[in-house]
DNA sequence: GAAACCCGCGGAACG
DNA sequence: CGCGGGTTTC
């Protein structure tokens, strides 16, 4: 059924004719090579839009999955300007996160507890650690970041225990760690983020029927930044489009797309080999590439262009723009790292005269690019010392924070007392006279009797035994008094009795500390605001965007699934039982573990990682530290397949820049303590001369023209570089509040009958509309949250 | 139980 | 060099 749709429809205009191809493809799966600053999230986008306004699918019908939450937040904001449609009647969100809302939905199928915390890469350490130590096992035969690299490499192949081949004797000790791992992680009720894959992925291939449903539901599934997925992500995504017999289910549409040349992140499990096989084992018919750039000048392309055709096994691919050569690309050689960086400053301050005059670029457009963290130090000092404002990218996000990892800890112990992980995390924190003895006791009582630590508390005796039950004890009466409290309440009272405020205020640094702990209440809230539960609001007016002939698609008497569903609130299929607030905040914190910038706002010069810069665009771009070792990395050049990533990576960072692009390098460097001297990159000899243009004289660059230089300086460089140059809280957008009146008739107080759970009272009702869920505090089952659009309750 | 001390190590990073 | 983690010391 080929769509009617006029050619000049709004939708298709000022796309090249790849990308009209690309957004009317049939509804069969298709691979999209895209190119870098091909307009690969336009294409993504208007293809959603085009397939909703031509009537092909209906919102719940669209599946968008992304690698991170910042690429499905734009994706969705992108398509709400777009189109009058509810976007969250989609399923568009990270590998993760639909993980999550899967789970969440079909938890007992799934052997969950619905509220399931998530482990995040530190808790998981910790745990593996703590499991090593009970066992016994030698850590330095064993180190437990290898554990913890086995056990998400496993989960990343799909494998449990059983399935994983063991050769050697330590082979075997490390499955046998990852068995006791994963019995330790179901008896708490916890999940890391292999599990959320692997779980849905398991659950979906052993059940017919909901693979069969979702199979049937979505009829159209797209797949951005295709070449970064691993294989369990694969694995997947076919499930979708296959049966586990190979049979195909008719009707549904796989999108893939990707760029092969972008692939970067191989050393932590992705595949390009994946877009081969989805080409031959989904028998793609149609392949698209964008090769149209509508964001560099063609000297930076033709660097661009040159460079990668030094790899081998391209899907092949080659940039062109209609935007004329530019400016040449700009080589500078420095005798030493913080030569470089001063010339560095220097050139930026050309470039970013202040506004206005021309060529003037604003600072947040100038971005410094490296390949290891470690190279920011110097480059951060001279422009501290310039008085240049910059951003540096990287470093501990907001969740994960020590203070913030701590109040979540006590939050997910009202939650799950059996969460061993955050009551070791606690216990003592601040401390309250609980040793490590005292803990090792616990921790061999609760062995002994197959329990959880805080079960296990009640056992013990004496001092020890005293302060542990008073922890217990405070923690189960503060789980009581905030029973009925909102979440913002919640926080702040736990922020109070666990001791935290107190903590650091007495602390000399502890004034961020607790500013970061105010802004975690807040952040709290805009959370519970955002999802749609916010406690006080009321139905809105029925949307005059739900009446748009898009979302009319919408068939009420589909099942639970099919309907929207917020992002961590998926009701129980059955009972329509939602998540309370803090269970699903501490799921978002998660997921989201918040921006990783030091700083936003104020106009500044961005410093980040090549890996980094990934996805992003700045009028001007310094590629820094161009040296062999470096970059390419010492430890990727043993092997062909670890050059030809470094090149990629290269690949990336040239492609940044829309205007003007720097390339650098020092003859010395002082790293790790040491001053080494550095021969320029070969990347150098795989670029076009024609599009160069050097700063400094080109050398023979033997490396033996350094001597004389980096001696000293070590000594006399600035210490005490400065992160924060402009300090920043962790986002927290303000929510427009609206009213109106509430159209489920229901109050708090009021007598009400549950199909299961029997008769209860109303405690409160929170959220608007579709997402409106009541707590009710039943009579045999306890305080359960229902959304009112799915639970079956009936006043008494 | 907390502060001082010492040792070893050093690639990139999303959920 | 600078950091984090573990250990010693008071």
């Amino acid at each position: 059924m080929s769509p009617e749709v006029p050619a000049e429809s709004p939708l298709l205009q000022s796309l090249n004719p790849e990308q009209r191809a690309a957004v009317t493809l049939p509804p069969e799966h298709a691979l999209i090579l895209a190119g870098a600053g091909s307009g690969k999230t336009r294409v993504l986008t208007t293809r959603i839009a085009w397939l909703l306004t031509t009537g092909q699918v209906s919102p719940g019908g669209i599946m968008a999955v992304t690698f991170t939450n910042k690429a499905a937040k734009e994706m969705m904001t992108r398509l709400g300007a777009m189109l009058p449609v509810n976007v969250r009647g989609m399923w568009i969100g990270t590998f993760h996160g639909l993980c999550n809302r899967f789970l969440r939905a079909h938890y007992k199928l799934a052997n969950l507890p619905q509220s399931f915390q998530i482990l995040d890469t530190q808790d998981q350490l910790s745990a593996i650690k703590r499991l090593m130590k009970q066992h016994g096992v030698d850590e330095e035969r064993f180190p437990p970041k290898e554990v913890q690299w086995f056990i998400a490499g496993c989960k990343e192949d799909g494998q449990r225990p059983k399935d994983v081949p063991t050769r050697t004797e330590e082979d075997r000790r490390r499955v046998e760690l990852y068995q006791l791992y994963e019995e330790r992680c179901q008896r708490e009720g916890v999940v890391d983020f292999g599990e959320l894959m692997l779980r849905s992925y398991e659950l979906l291939r052993d059940n017919d029927a909901v693979r069969a449903h979702y199979q049937r539901r979505f009829r159209h599934i797209l797949v951005d930044e295709f070449q970064d997925t691993n294989r369990l992500q694969y694995a997947w995504l076919k499930i979708f489009a296959f049966n586990p017999d190979g049979s195909a289910p008719a009707g549904n549409a796989v999108l893939a797309v990707g760029d092969d040349d972008q692939s970067i992140y191989a050393f932590r499990g992705a595949r390009v080999g994946n877009m081969q096989d989805f080409v031959r084992e989904f028998h793609v018919a149609h392949q698209i590439k964008l090769e149209q750039n509508y964001r560099s000048y063609s000297n930076i392309l033709d660097s661009a262009n040159a460079l990668i055709s030094h790899n081998k096994g391209r899907l092949g691919k080659n940039l062109r723009t209609d935007q004329g050569p530019g400016e040449p690309v700009r080589v500078y050689e420095a005798p030493t790292d913080l030569a470089e960086a001063q010339w560095l400053v220097e050139e930026m301050r050309h470039l970013a005269r202040d506004q206005g005059t021309e060529p003037g670029f604003a600072k947040r457009e100038i971005a410094v690019l490296y390949r290891s963290n470690a190279q920011s130090r110097v480059i951060e000092t001279a422009l501290f010392n310039a008085g240049v404002p910059y951003r540096v990218y990287g470093g501990l996000r907001f969740f994960e924070r020590a203070e913030i990892k701590h109040a979540l800890a006590y939050l997910r112990l009202l939650e799950n007392p059996n969460d061993d992980t955050s009551f070791l995390r606690v216990v003592n924190f601040p401390p309250r006279g609980i040793g490590a003895r005292t803990i090792e006791q616990l921790q061999d009582a609760a062995r002994a009797a197959g329990c959880s630590l805080h079960d296990a508390v009640s056992a013990t005796t004496g001092k020890a035994g005293a302060n542990l039950g008073a922890f217990v004890a405070k923690i189960d009466v503060v789980r009581e008094q905030t029973q009925d409290l909102s979440l913002r309440e919640i926080i702040e009272l736990v922020l109070q009795h666990s001791g935290l405020v107190d903590h650091y205020r007495s602390e000399k640094d502890g004034a961020e500390r607790i500013e970061n702990l105010e802004e975690l209440a807040s952040a709290a809230e805009s959370f519970v605001m955002q999802e749609g539960f916010g406690r006080d609001a009321v139905a809105l007016p029925i949307d005059e965007l739900s009446q748009s002939p898009v979302s009319q698609g919408l068939d009420p008497n589909q099942p639970i699934l099919d309907q929207p569903a917020p992002d961590y609130v998926a009701p129980d299929a059955e009972t329509g039982e939602t998540l309370s607030p803090l269970a699903a905040f501490l799921t978002h914190a998660a997921l989201e573990a918040g921006d990783n910038q030091a700083s936003a706002g104020q106009d500044a010069v961005q410093l980040m990682t090549v890996h980094s810069a990934k996805g992003l665009e700045f009028d001007a771009v310094f590629v820094t530290g161009l040296e062999e070792g470096l970059f390419p990395s010492e430890r990727s050049m043993a092997d062909y397949e670890g050059l030809e990533e470094e090149r990629r990576l290269m690949y990336v960072a040239i492609t940044r820049a829309r205007k003007r692009l720097y390339l650098s390098y020092a003859q010395t460097r002082l790293l790790h303590g040491q001053t080494r001297y550095n021969v320029r990159s070969r990347f150098f000899d795989e670029l076009p001369e024609a599009a160069l243009k050097w700063l400094t004289p080109k050398n023979q660059n033997f490396g033996g023209s350094a001597f004389g230089f980096g001696t000293g300086y070590g000594s006399t460089r600035s210490p005490g570089a400065q992160r924060d140059w402009n300090p920043d809280r962790f986002a927290n957008p303000p929510v427009p509040v609206q009213k109106a009146a509430p159209s489920h008739g229901l109050k708090s107080g009021m007598q009400v009958f549950h199909t299961k759970f029997g008769e209860g009272t109303v405690i409160s009702i929170e959220g608007q509309g579709d997402d409106a869920r009541a707590q009710v505090k039943f009579n045999r089952h306890g305080i359960k949250w229902l959304a009112l659009a799915v639970a079956k309750l009936t006043p008494v």
